[in-house]
DNA sequence: TTATGTATGATACAGTGTATCAATAATGGC
DNA sequence: GCCATTATTGATACACTGTATCATACATAA
């Protein structure tokens, strides 16, 4: 789990602590790889031999994991899905974009020019809208779900 | 009234149609003028003289405006918006888009250039994804709530 | 009118997220 | 070590959102 010491790390920098719950909820979602709901999330933690786990608990932390970047949160579904730059040492140096597919939920994390995400920018900014550094969400049918 | 005539005349092309309980909900959206839940829209429905109307009518009824494409459903908010395109002829030529505030959640519809439009299509297909024509949506702030 | 399909009403319930308070664990000062 | 303080977690209740299901009303055509 070399993603867990880098997490581990970052808390630290940050004056933070990753407990041990909050590494058991960390843990599930970089192991399944794919978005969870909160519930689903509390139910593959509890299915471990760790004692049961809340609801209201994975709520709280996973707030606290997005806040430290280490998991990200997609608005479009409610779910949950772990950065994919934890151990990497490179931090979001441009705001990350999300492929979900209406069907089957699977997300990809992908990567468009940076002109392109200024063309956005300004079409915001026309409007007076400020995008800030959240991330982009778009979706659509992945490849498995297109036939 | 313009829209709802619109709205009744491309429903009727459709071979559906547009029923008093259908206009009323139509009409609330169209009046209100910002995205609403579906709670919120069964409430503003309610307030008129009209005899109460059940949120699962609510649910029914914008499937159903959504199927002729005279309401969007926002995912990012699971709220609703008027098409901003009703009255006016052309159809949704190319894919809505629509900005997001996150702290009032005011929608703003916008249009970027086809070219980038193509180019985030373009970082789809590389994955494997089809965007398929749905709507784009962007959260933001907006000018308001950016002060 | 009767039969058929469509639209709406009503009820119950499952799922999701939050508010609140209690209990436990960690930390620092003495 | 012991106590006070804070951070973290547990537990309960509840509000909100959306769906499943069946019953009723309405419209249309034979």
């Amino acid at each position: 789990m070399n993603s867990i010491l880098s997490a581990e790390q970052k808390c630290a920098e940050n004056g933070v602590k990753l407990t041990k719950r909050r590494k058991e909820v960390l843990t599930a979602l970089l192991e399944c790889n794919t978005a969870l709901s909160a519930y689903e999330l509390t139910e593959r933690c509890n299915q471990q031999g760790e004692p049961a786990m809340p609801p209201m608990s994975v709520y709280r932390i996973l707030e606290f994991l997005e806040e430290q970047s280490l998991v990200h949160r997609l608005s479009t579904t409610n779910k949950y899905i772990a950065c994919s730059h934890i151990s990497c040492d490179h931090s979001h140096f441009r705001r990350p974009q999300f492929l979900i597919c209406n069907d089957c939920t699977r997300v990809q994390e992908v990567n468009v020019t940076p002109e392109t995400l200024k063309a956005i920018e300004r079409v915001a900014a026309n409007v007076g809208f400020n995008l800030g550094d959240k991330q982009l969400e778009v979706s659509g049918t992945c490849s498995d779900c297109t036939q």
